[in-house]
DNA sequence: TGCATATTCAACCAAATGGTTGACTTTCTT
DNA sequence: AAGAAAGTCAACCATTTGGTTGAATATGCA
């Protein structure tokens, strides 16, 4: 039950792996394509990508010798739920946060670039 | 920057440390009165609480010779518009989000916290 | 078939974590 | 002043964590 927090919370403990879900949330990764900006060895992210997967935070497919990690927010929505229920303070400024939603999804291609 | 991150994530991971945010969340409390329904020695909650100190999910205040512990929920507030970036939208570009939070966080005078 | 690619496994290592106990300081009470 | 109460500190211990390297296992390609 509280497990579960456990290791989401430690899962998301670590700057590593929490730029590996940044990166995922662009776009689905194979396992090499994760690893190569970082400056360690493969196995070394093999090893985060299992502790992301054990906390339910992104899930892995195998096709062919290639094996897919993808986003998986559930558990994190889990964690967030949990955080919400201290409930002293908003998720965000909602409105600045839905002012932010809406640009970013009517302008979806160049919304990025600006500086 | 995510340094931040790191130690309230950290400090969430643990489930003795979770509770005891729970048990403030109903009152202010002393050392000795956080520690009384858990099984382990003083020495081990005061170590709990110096980590929700430094992760700044509590303040500790002493009066006399008793030292009371309070909820900050604005480090976790942090954490939680952190993990909302994941939860709500999927296709959105990570530095736009960024951008988003230091907006939030950094022009920011007190408007997100409605005490 | 034979080699390169993608990924994991196993053994190892240093550092961090979560706990213990006993000594110590500070403060309150009598 | 004496003693109890509230906390912390320091030293220790076992386990976990985050990394390494080299070997092993699939799988794809020529």
């Amino acid at each position: 039950m509280s497990n579960d927090l456990d290791t989401v919370f430690a899962a998301l403990a670590d700057p590593t792996r929490r730029e590996i879900l940044a990166m995922l949330l662009e776009d689905d990764m194979a396992v090499t394509d994760v690893a190569e900006p970082f400056g360690m060895s493969l196995a070394a992210i093999s090893k985060h990508l299992t502790i992301l997967t054990r906390a339910g935070l992104i899930g892995q497919e195998k096709r062919g010798r290639v094996k897919w990690c993808k986003l998986e927010p559930d558990a994190l929505r889990d964690a967030s739920v949990w955080m919400q229920g201290f409930g002293q303070f908003e998720p965000v400024h909602l409105d600045a946060f839905e002012r932010f939603l809406k640009r970013e999804f009517s302008d979806d291609d160049q919304a990025a670039s600006a500086s």
